[in-house]
DNA sequence: TTTAAAACCGATAGCCTATCGGTTTTCGGT
DNA sequence: ACCGAAAACCGATAGGCTATCGGTTTTAAA
């Protein structure tokens, strides 16, 4: 009766988590948690559970290190910021990603115009990928 | 101890009934129920309170018309993708923009490569723009 | 083979959407 | 002013999610 759909939420203990993987590199549940004494004060099972549902969910793998599993990130921030928004934009039915990415653009070059230049090179390496394949 | 943050989301139903309203501009709980035919059989409560969750979200705004209430959406489409976007990003508290944009370009580009012809032109418009000004 | 560490399992709280039934309010016509 | 219908409002329930642990089982290492 709920929402038939599945988004990929994030929760917020989740995303502490993510965070430290992505500064660490990799780490067990411990380790994780260790990192995690900014404020949060959980039980090592919490932080657990929050690993486990981010393995579920695609966002990390993991590979047994003796005793602990070992987990890391299977995804950059940013590929994790693309694949939100990916999925808000489908959420709001918005097939044609162009004008959304025009607004982001626009944006994006009114803070710093070097990005039209990265982007430049961007869709160069693009095409250059996509005719030599 | 569920999350803390409220990051405006939309469920099914809700999206359903907000296509009606951009539909049809503005309507009450029986013109939205009525229209939203489409394999939907739902009690016209469920509507109702769809409307009323959208209404307190700030999604929608209403007015009486004699007995009932007539909805009509506060925001474009585009306005709300553009909404949900920047909460994804600043759920990932990514504050520069480029690295996401390039990898939204990538998920773009491989769904559709005639992003990149737009793309280009849109880097283009933008340095005529910024030259001329 | 003991033992400690870590995974695993299950339960609970709290929040959300979706779904209705039932009650109260509120117009509009007479 | 009254009555009846229409619509809002209220409350309950199911199901799904994150976050939170306690308790049990597995497992690897000394």
């Amino acid at each position: 009766m709920a929402n038939t759909l599945s988004p990929l939420t994030i929760g917020d203990l989740e995303m502490e988590v993510l965070e430290q993987l992505w500064k660490l590199g990799s780490g067990d549940v411990k380790e994780v948690h260790a990192a995690l004494t900014g404020g949060r004060d959980n039980h090592p099972n919490t932080v657990q559970s929050a690993l486990e549902r981010l393995f579920r969910k695609g966002v990390l793998e993991r590979e047994k290190r003796s005793h602990a599993y070992l987990y890391s990130p299977l995804v950059t921030r940013e590929e994790l910021a693309a694949r939100l928004i990916d999925e808000a934009l489908h959420r709001v039915r918005m097939a044609e990603p162009m004008p959304t990415l025009a607004a982001l653009v626009d944006l994006a070059a009114e803070q710093d115009p070097g990005v039209l230049d990265e982007l430049e090179r961007l869709v160069q390496a693009h095409r250059a990928k996509r005719t030599g394949a």
